[in-house]
DNA sequence: CATGAATGAGCGTTCATTCAT
DNA sequence: GATGAATGAACGCTCATTCAT
């Protein structure tokens, strides 16, 4: 009984907070983010005790979203490379689909605000990828080379191709392609 | 020919910057890079118009520092792949001498204060790397993409081998090695 | 150089605070003190650097100035009686004359704001006002009890002899007898 | 007779009132009051109508039941000194006994949240106490002060008392006699 | 009537920038 | 110029009180 804590808010907070910090960036101010959720500044605080804590889930919650979107519909019995490249062009549709997100995540993603717990639980949701990504490289030149530097370099390839696509959107298809022949020649 | 005292101010702030900005990020009091540098909290100002004005030098000032780096010494008569490679090597070098300079510059460019003519200006210091690159690609697998585009996956591949050569300081050589060749297998 | 640190500002935010915490309690906002003295409400905290250290100083201040006032003149060569009489009532001409202060000592007192540092320090100060205390108890009923209580005897008589002199201000000569002699059968 | 349970919950409200102002001071929020006595935020509202209103029937409970513990079990035939002492010694069991309503009591009794009126109505409480100091100094040095202010005078004599007490517990007895002889020789 | 989320004024403090010295 | 005090808007967060459930 009483008015019970509302998902709606919730989520409603976490969306306009993505609106303020792609335009904005992080210094947003907590009261512009309620005031473009429809909710009061103090009501902030009784979905987030602080400001940070609403900057961690939001960081989370987008790289989920991320991650969940670039393995959504995974031709799972195909050859690798087409998995790969699923993967790959999944993810550019989510870039060019949700650029106040990605814009906000690249803020999220150098802010010292954001805990390491954060950043691995992050990974976590990586999982799937990863695992892709080192049965790609395992006959590959990078056979030999932590995994983590593999992945940061599928990451950033990824992050270069998306801003190619967004800057030139007529090429996307031709773009998305280069950027994933550039990849696997890199790996695999 | 010794330079005027407010030279010397002007670099001193600078220097303080980095190191301040390195430690405390973009959201550092002037007032604590002033004291880095020895001057009063006012005196910065007449300096730098503003805070952003002191950021968007600073960036520029790092952006040229780090071509001039990759780019002294260069092998003018070697083959394309070596002068590539020199350049390479030497660009990792600097980050590993200069790891307060790459932090600080890291959070300059996703900060939204630096404005694009400054982000232009930084391009042409470049100019130099491009013309390399340009070479480089001239006959590969990107040769009809657009340079930015090229450009970028270069940086991209040297921030993430900057980034494993940091974490790993022993296999420094082997690192900076390998990078350079999925660089080679992406361009030429 | 510079504009100076003003001793003058300083002492304006010290007399707002009395004003204003004796008759808004240590609620009072900072803003508020700060506009009362006529100054910027940044200002206060160039001054002192947080309101708990404001309410420090101004503690010990009043202390001090209690204390004083109530030795100022003490007629050393006189009888011990004499003595302790004139700095009785030398004790409640202070707490007539400054009434706002009182108030607001009162408050600081029981404050937890207030640190075991300031209130060692400002018992230093009633260090004249101890002594002679001690020499009057010495053959007295109390010459066996804990300073401590004494002295806490003496602070709670005048404070009750000052709120009925100011209950009553046309008695207030007698009153201060009273109240004195009161103190003399407790403790002589 | 059991209680209807809404004066449990006013009592239950009362009581975690005690605790939480005993060790956080007044500025304690309605809600750690409410969460101590198991009762929800809004809750406390329904049983007093604002903050202000529960710290004053607060106050007034708490003289209340010092005064009746002061007075329980009072030896009517007895000696007028004996009934005082016995009346004083009880007045330190109760403050030994209940330190945190103690601290409570305090800090309500420098509060500008007491209203007058609760003020008076704590004073008729104390009637009794007043009636047998009345009778204590009809003869004695303060035979023409006003009531109030030999009241005063007993309340410091004993908070005085009641401190050294609890600063040194061991030796309770000894310090109780001590104010005790200390207060008889100023108004009898 | 109980609950606890919603509200929004209010607070102490910070900091880029200005300006008196 | 150089200095550092002055300014005041802004911020994150708290909390008494209200009100939907």
């Amino acid at each position: 009984m009483a008015r019970p804590r509302s998902d709606d808010r919730r989520s409603a907070l976490m969306a306009a907070a993505i609106r303020v910090i792609a335009s904005q960036g992080l210094g947003a101010p907590t009261a512009k983010i309620a005031k473009e959720a429809g909710v009061s500044n103090g009501s902030l605080f009784t979905y987030f005790e602080t400001k940070a804590d609403l900057l961690n889930h939001l960081y989370l919650d987008l790289k989920t979203g991320q991650a969940s979107a670039a393995l959504e519909g995974l031709p799972v019995g195909a050859e690798l490379r087409a998995q790969v490249f699923h993967l790959w062009s999944h993810w550019m549709d989510w870039a060019v689909s949700n650029p106040e997100k990605r814009r906000a995540l690249a803020q999220l993603d150098v802010s010292d605000e954001i805990t390491p717990a954060s950043r691995a639980a992050a990974h976590q949701t990586m999982a799937g990828i990863a695992a892709l990504l080192e049965r790609s490289r395992a006959n590959g030149p990078l056979r030999d080379a932590p995994m983590t530097f593999v992945a940061a370099i599928m990451d950033a390839l990824a992050e270069v191709t998306m801003d190619a696509i967004i800057r030139d959107p007529a090429n996307a298809e031709q773009r998305c392609t280069v950027g994933f022949e550039a990849l696997w020649r890199v790996i695999a």
